[in-house]
DNA sequence: TGCCATGTTAAACT
DNA sequence: GAGTTTAACATGGC
């Protein structure tokens, strides 16, 4: 599931459940799940891939990683691993396989909110300026940092890269001012794009580069390998994306 | 069937 | 210590 787009349709599904009290807190989360009962989940807050309940003074930091699940209402699944299970008066919120920590309120306070590229506070100009002061990491790496894009996974990587023509080893130092910016206006507008097509169901069928075995422009096979500091694949066609 | 993957953290190394 | 590599987690799709 888990790029920041995925995490915000998680985020609409969980909303019903803000305002309403916690009844029953079950699973496998390495924490007092009875901290929890009786308490109101204030607000469902998300930072990239990350989904923070929010009560008072603690919070419940849940990321789904790579295989995790989650399902609203239902049955739970019988033999699954069920890190976190909450019931609440209107229906029952289940996390499974996935990280779960319980923190401080005052932890929130330490997040660079602006970072989130799927946030209405999103801000280019921080993630620019962060850019800029590293010149020779790779794009590929700049794209997978979380602390720069958060929410912005491999999928969107390789899309983003195949959309404004660079190849993923690339140094960001070697940019010209103007394919930075690309760079920059992309992994937001990509995401969005990314949210619409899962929201429709469609988003593997509009994959340009992703797992794909040919160019969508020349038709040439396109290269697969994994890249950067970060050690995740990419796939790009070596004539159509500059390398810088 | 076996491999790989929408991800992160921490331990174990150099 | 810094930087890098590896393991662990654990599921589903191809």
């Amino acid at each position: 599931m888990p790029e920041g787009p995925s995490i915000l349709l998680m985020k609409e599904d969980l909303q019903k459940f803000a305002g309403k009290k916690v009844i029953l807190a079950v699973g496998n989360a390495k924490f007092d799940r009875d901290l929890l009962v009786g308490k109101t989940l204030k607000e469902i807050r998300l930072y990239g891939k990350q989904t923070y309940l929010i009560f008072d003074e603690i919070n419940v930091r849940i990321h789904l990683l790579m295989f995790g699940s989650y399902e609203i209402d239902g049955q739970m699944k019988p033999d699954s691993n069920l890190r976190l299970g909450l019931s609440f008066k209107n229906g029952k919120a289940f996390f499974y396989t996935c990280s779960v920590k319980l923190l401080p309120n005052d932890f929130l306070k330490s997040i660079d909110w602006e970072a989130d590229v799927m946030s209405d506070i999103w801000n280019p100009e921080k993630a620019e300026a962060k850019l800029r002061s590293n010149p020779e990491m790779m794009v590929c790496d700049a794209l997978m940092n979380q602390d720069i894009f958060s929410g912005v996974g491999n999928i969107i990587k390789n899309e983003v890269l195949f959309r404004i023509a660079v190849q993923p080893e690339s140094l960001v130092g070697d940019l010209p001012p103007e394919k930075l910016n690309e760079l920059i206006s992309e992994a937001r507008n990509y995401s969005f794009d990314f949210l619409k097509w899962k929201r429709e169901n469609t988003l593997k069928r509009h994959w340009k580069a992703h797992h794909q075995k040919n160019c969508p422009q020349c038709g040439k096979p396109l290269i697969s390998k994994i890249t950067g500091k970060s050690k995740r694949r990419s796939f790009y066609c070596e004539a159509d994306q500059k390398l810088y």
